[in-house]
RNA sequence: GCGCGCGUAGCUCAGUUGGUUAGAGCGCUACCCUGAUAAGGUAGAGGUCCCAAGUUCGAAUCUUGGCGCGCGCACCA
């Protein structure tokens, strides 16, 4: 029997018994079970890491990675779930060091390598037990028993066997190159890092003199201006860059008004009369050059400064002085030029040493102008201070200069910064200081020698070590490992284009453009803890070997060094085996170097880039090639996967540059693209409830625990699923959420609430009026949903009304499997919620005296067809919405199905929801124009009511008669309306429904064209039709419209235009002085008048009304009988009741109504539209 | 600086290929129901669709340029 279910639901205390239903049943499991064999649909767990805590934007992607599956599911495909877990990397170091209180690579080493792995280790299954309740609390089906993890020896092999395959591939490589360095970390990091760490912050800003050499090699008075925000970076000065092809001017402070100008007529004309100079350069700068300024001996003469011409007058201003030119020239004039570099850290005294280019002639190594096409006027000074270790593009620099000496004869990099950050001892003043610690004494001691122009604060973006966002990155020349990542741009292009990403600008957008600008993937880390990067060098020759196994390894000739883990396995039985195959353990691991007799094989050092570990995750989580070999071939590639955007650089470029570049190649057996994924969501940010970023000190968003005692997490899902598309950002608020819930959750229970007490009432049990009961199977159920049962009547032998409930129900659920399948379930959440309306807001409340009506609904001799037929078309729909909501709300679905289906059928249905059939519509059933018939009913119905509160009828005073007249009139839906009056009459108290006979009276017509139609067809001629269309009499055209089908229409132009009848559109408008009220398509007018018959029954109405509302107060049970007495002095009231007594007595179910006090009843004294009322009421 | 996205009612947001009166929920106001009842329903008020120009017969929608917000990127030396 189906259970009554009354009263106000507790989401979240039945969300914890039907996620214990799921566990004790392991309905996840059997789910797949039903659908072994099926078509698989591929999903991939982009891995969390589960070393902090789980915050509101997991709740998101959990929610919907969770949401296709299921849908996929229940549609007969098969999808595995298989958790994972990203357990490696600098997020888990740095929060193992935040715990050890210490920083530095040299504290981890004096703490110990051994015993930090094994805090590593323990530190990412911290949080654990929070992240496997949120997956459980929110209904995340997924295999959390197998879940695949980073540092397991299964996948760390995988990870190696991919860098073998890169490494003879040549597409593995060390190189020497600048690279964001974290110093205090001592290692590099990849441009996906960089990019989390960029923070606003003020740096010093320096304009340095670069004093030019004469021809003896001693300063001049003439410096270059170099500008820079990284002072630090000096002491390392290189060269000085210019634009070959740049106007650079020359300036010299021009004398203060005080002191004796210079001969008039030279170069000191005013800046106003300079303005009208003829080159359209501005102000004060462009003097013509004077004979006299260029002979000015050294001594006396003040500085001049050299600088890119369009940025002097931005110099000036920041000086607030004012300068001559003195000389204009192009940037290659000065290159070649010797400058006095503002540091002697790498100067020997005496004037530049020539060395012999290869092109011929000799140039110094350094501090010397060079061209490069790099240098701009968007800011600085046009002139550029190159530090070659300090800078990507300095370096370039470098590189080519180098190119033009002999080897080994041009200049060498020129570094005193250790790797740590500090001053080496060739910069003596900042010697073991931090760099960025030195900007301060640097510009001082620049400024006491007379070579700072100008400083000032610049504000920018700097990138921070995103794990230590104290420590500023710098950039510092670094052997490391590199990934050939940008040979293969367009691979990844092209595989990228094949890819289905929601929303779809990010595939040329955000995605593509990165792609666009790829550079090599940094992968090294010379840190602790991180697969191992697989690579065994020669200790004589310096040749390498990549290993792609453990297995491999110990197969390599005279293997030592594996004692080392057994030994400490030994010590402590506890140790995972996992970590043999990690630092400290692996770099033990040593063999004979194939490449020299004697010689061994070592590991190089360093670790890789977490990431690469997660983009791994398609082959890796079976650990292929070396296992799963059918697994991943089953698995691949992913059909779907979603996170948030921030994953773009992250997660989804990592899988999609491994995949490519190990799988993607043309040829023979190569996988087609798009892999490793097909289909991506790309999900917003997650806002605090203020609209900013989710912040845990600003305390703008709640815990997700509290939301889920509260309001469950069926409500947080349907709020996340129904709330706006999913790459919007999503504002997390509480607020948003409760309101989330009547608007769905609690309309469809609440009609849940309302079949089930009826049903017990009235005695209907579906499965005790099956037929046959044992025949059916749990497929005839599942598919056929509960056919045949006795008494039991198809759609089309029942109502009207049932088969529109039906029909709607049907064209849902085609509607939302489309857009399901095209992974819109913001849409497919829209319809559903529509639904769920139509079944509350129409269906039962159109229903409601067939549910009260005589007779039972239990199959049996007393049985009301009608009322049966209520009953089963609201069973369907219960059942079939339930099943559609099931994989967006799961846990409220599973609910309403064990009370709906198991309780009622037991064996005879799947035990669960989740294990059903996803409803495609049956279009059989669908009827369109019984869905817009009905539709006009409700705009009728609704207009009616809007005339009346227009004109303050209220709904309760019974009013003689309502017509309505058509925009479009067409003789069915006329009849249809018209078979429909007794219900329109219902819904707004009206004893009379028409269709008006004299329309009229009450409205004008008017024909306006379709544009959607006409437009097309007509093009320009269309305002001219218009204006014709408005003129013309529309009743004499509409006649031969309907008449002819076509009609023709003089235009004002000449010419003329024909229109047929598809083209035009009919308006009525409602005329003034009637109760009226339009819609595009009908206008409703209400009859105003009163006899004195309606208003007695008006009065009537509101007695009863009263009536009903003390029945409230008195807390009495709506199947409580009662007595009444009514007392009033007023005669007109008095009349009115006595003709109605017995609609007060069946509508109040008062066992007896009389005129006079009851004995023992309750009394009220209120007033009846200006008729004073004592009621009294007693309890049966 | 470059790129991407967004800007629609008091608030939070939809708006499908350009088309006639731009929608929903919440809030507000009025009303209805009182057998879903510590629920439910109906209606109303409320909008220069950020601004400007353009394309078009027609623009919230397309184009360009501004302004504002968010995010991303990084050779800002």
């Amino acid at each position: 029997m189906i259970d009554p279910v009354r009263g106000k639901p507790d989401f979240p205390a039945l969300e914890k018994t039907i996620a214990a239903l799921w566990r004790d049943r392991g309905t996840y499991r059997t789910s797949l079970e039903r659908r072994r064999g099926a078509k698989r649909f591929v999903f991939f767990e982009g891995p969390p890491t589960a070393n902090g805590m789980p915050h509101p934007g997991h709740c998101l992607t959990r929610t919907i990675k969770d949401l296709y599956p299921r849908y996929r599911t229940m549609r007969g495909e098969y999808c595995e779930r298989k958790a994972g877990w990203d357990t490696h990397g600098l997020p888990v170091e740095v929060e193992v060091c935040k715990e050890l209180g210490i920083h530095s690579k040299a504290e981890i080493e004096a703490y110990g390598i051994e015993p930090f792995i094994h805090k590593c280790q323990a530190s990412v299954w911290r949080y654990m037990k929070e992240w496997e309740g949120l997956t459980e609390r929110i209904g995340f089906w997924i295999d959390l028993s197998q879940a695949y993890v980073t540092y397991h020896q299964r996948f760390v092999e995988s990870v190696w066997w991919a860098l073998a395959e890169l490494f003879d591939r040549g597409l593995l490589y060390q190189g020497h190159k600048i690279v964001w360095w974290w110093a205090q970390g001592g290692t590099a990091l990849s441009s996906g890092e960089v990019g989390q760490g960029y923070k606003e912050v003020a740096d010093p800003s320096v304009y340095v003199a670069f004093p030019l050499l004469d021809d003896a090699g001693l300063p001049t008075q003439r410096s270059l201006v170099a500008w820079t925000t990284t002072p630090w970076t000096l002491p390392s000065n290189q060269f000085a860059a210019v634009k070959a092809d740049l106007e650079y001017v020359v300036l010299r402070e021009a004398p203060s008004p005080d002191v004796p100008r210079l001969p008039p007529g030279a170069s000191c004309a005013s800046p106003h009369e300079a303005r009208s100079g003829s080159d359209g350069n501005p102000g004060l700068l462009t003097f013509p050059l004077s004979p006299q300024a260029r002979g000015v001996s050294r001594e006396d003469a003040p500085p001049e400064y050299v600088i890119a011409a369009p940025l002097a007058a931005a110099l000036g201003e920041k000086l607030k002085k004012t300068f001559d030119i003195v000389a204009r020239l192009p940037g290659a004039a000065l290159v070649g030029r010797s400058y006095l570099p503002p540091f002697d850290t790498f100067r020997e005294p005496g004037p530049p040493r020539a060395v012999p280019l290869v092109a011929g002639g000799a140039a110094p190594v350094a501090w010397r102008v060079v061209a490069a096409d790099f240098v701009t006027t968007d800011s600085g000074t046009g002139i550029v201070h190159i530090a070659p270790a300090f800078g990507e593009i300095d370096y370039t620099v470098l590189v080519a200069e180098q190119a033009r000496f002999a080897a080994g004869e041009g200049p060498a990099l020129l570094n005193c910064v250790a790797p740590d950050g500090t001053f080496t001892d060739a910069f003596g003043m900042g010697s073991g200081r931090f760099v960025k610690d030195c900007d301060r004494d640097i510009t001082r001691d620049i400024k006491a020698r007379g070579l700072l122009v100008h400083q000032e604060q610049y504000v920018h973006d700097y990138p921070f070590c995103w794990r230590a966002d104290n420590d500023p990155l710098i950039q510092y020349p670094r052997q490391s490992w590199f990934i050939r990542t940008s040979q293969f741009r367009d691979e990844m292009l092209a595989n990228n284009a094949r890819i289905d990403w929601l929303p779809e600008h990010i595939k040329d957008g955000r995605f593509g453009n990165f792609l666009e600008t790829n550079v090599d993937w940094a992968l090294s880390r010379e840190r602790y803890w991180g697969t191992p990067l697989p690579i065994w060098v020669c200790e004589e020759t310096g040749r390498m070997e990549a290993v792609p196994s453990y297995a491999a390894l110990l197969a390599k000739p005279g293997v030592a060094g594996t004692d080392v883990f057994e030994r400490a396995k030994a010590a402590n039985p506890q140790l995972s085996d996992d970590l043999k195959v990690h630092k400290p353990y692996i770099d033990a691991v040593t063999y004979a170097s194939p490449f020299a007799p004697g010689a061994r094989m070592q590991r190089v050092t360093e670790v890789i880039d977490c990431w690469f570990d997660s983009g791994a995750m398609p082959f890796a989580q079976w650990g292929w090639p070396h296992a799963g070999d059918a697994e991943f071939k089953a698995q691949f590639p992913a059909d779907f996967i979603s996170e948030a955007i921030d994953q773009t650089r992250g997660w989804f470029y990592s899988q999609l540059a491994i995949s490519t570049l190990l799988f993607g190649q043309p040829g023979e057996g190569a996988t087609p693209y798009p892999h490793p994924f097909k289909t991506c969501i790309v999900l917003g940010h997650m806002l605090g409830e203020d609209g900013q970023k989710m912040s845990k000190s600003k305390r703008n968003y709640k815990e997700p625990a509290v939301i889920f005692d509260t309001y469950g997490a069926d409500a947080l899902r349907w709020f996340f699923l129904a709330g706006q598309p999913p790459w919007n950002s999503i504002r997390y608020s509480e607020r948003a959420i409760r309101e989330s819930v009547p608007e769905f959750l609690l309309r469809l229970w609440n009609v849940y609430s309302f079949f089930t007490i009826y049903a017990r009432i009235d005695g209907f049990d579906p499965a005790a009026q099956l037929a046959a009961p044992g025949s059916l199977t749990h497929a005839d159920l599942a598919h056929a949903d509960l056919t045949q049962p006795r008494g039991w009547r198809p759609a089309a032998a029942r109502g009207e009304l049932d088969r529109w409930m039906l029909s709607e129900l049907h064209a849902t659920a085609a509607a939302m499997v489309t857009r399901m399948d095209a992974f819109d379930h913001f849409a497919a959440a829209q319809r559903l919620s529509a639904l769920v309306d139509a079944m509350s807001n129409w269906y039962v409340r159109r229903s409601r005296d067939r549910f009260w009506a005589p007779g039972r609904a239990d199959g049996g001799p007393e049985t009301n067809a009608e009322k049966l037929d209520a009953y089963w078309t609201l069973y369907e729909t219960l059942l079939t919405i339930t099943k559609l909501a099931a994989p967006f709300v799961p846990f409220v679905t599973e609910a309403i199905w064990q009370n709906l289906a198991v309780a009622t059928f037991g064996d005879l249905v799947p035990e669960s929801v989740h294990l059903t059939d996803y409803p495609a519509g049956d279009a059989a059933l669908v009827d369109a124009d019984l869905v817009r018939r009905m539709g006009l009913v409700r705009d009728v119905s609704s207009l009616g009511r809007a005339a009346r509160a227009a004109e303050q009828l209220k709904v309760r005073q019974p009013l003689a008669k309502v017509e309505v007249i058509l925009a479009d009139t067409s003789p069915a839906d006329e009849q249809w309306l018209a078979a429909h009056a007794e219900l329109v009459c219902e819904e707004l108290n009206v004893k009379h429904f028409e269709v008006c006979r004299e329309p009229d009276r009450y409205i004008t017509r008017s024909v306006l064209p379709d544009l959607k139609k006409l437009g097309p067809k007509l093009g320009k001629n269309l305002p001219q039709a218009r204006a014709a269309l408005a003129q013309v009499d529309a009743a004499a055209l509409l006649a031969t419209l309907t008449r002819e089908g076509r009609a023709k229409l003089p235009l004002a132009g000449g010419g003329e235009a024909v229109i047929d009848r598809d083209d035009v559109l009919i308006r009525t408008t409602a005329k003034e002085g009637w109760a009226a009220a339009e819609g595009p398509r009908a206008v409703v007018v209400i009859a105003k008048e009163l006899t004195p018959e309606l208003v007695a029954e008006g009065l009537v109405r509101e007695v009863v009304h009263a009536v009903q509302s003390q029945r409230k107060t008195l807390d009495l049970d709506f199947t409580d009988r009662i007595f009444l007495g009514f007392e009033t002095s007023s005669a007109e009231l008095r009349a009115a009741l006595a003709g109605h007594l017995e609609t007060v007595a069946s509508e109040t179910l008062a066992n007896s109504t009389t005129f006079g006090p009851l004995a023992g009843a309750a009394s009220e004294t209120l007033d009846i539209d200006g008729h004073p009322l004592t009621i009294h009421l007693a309890r049966s």
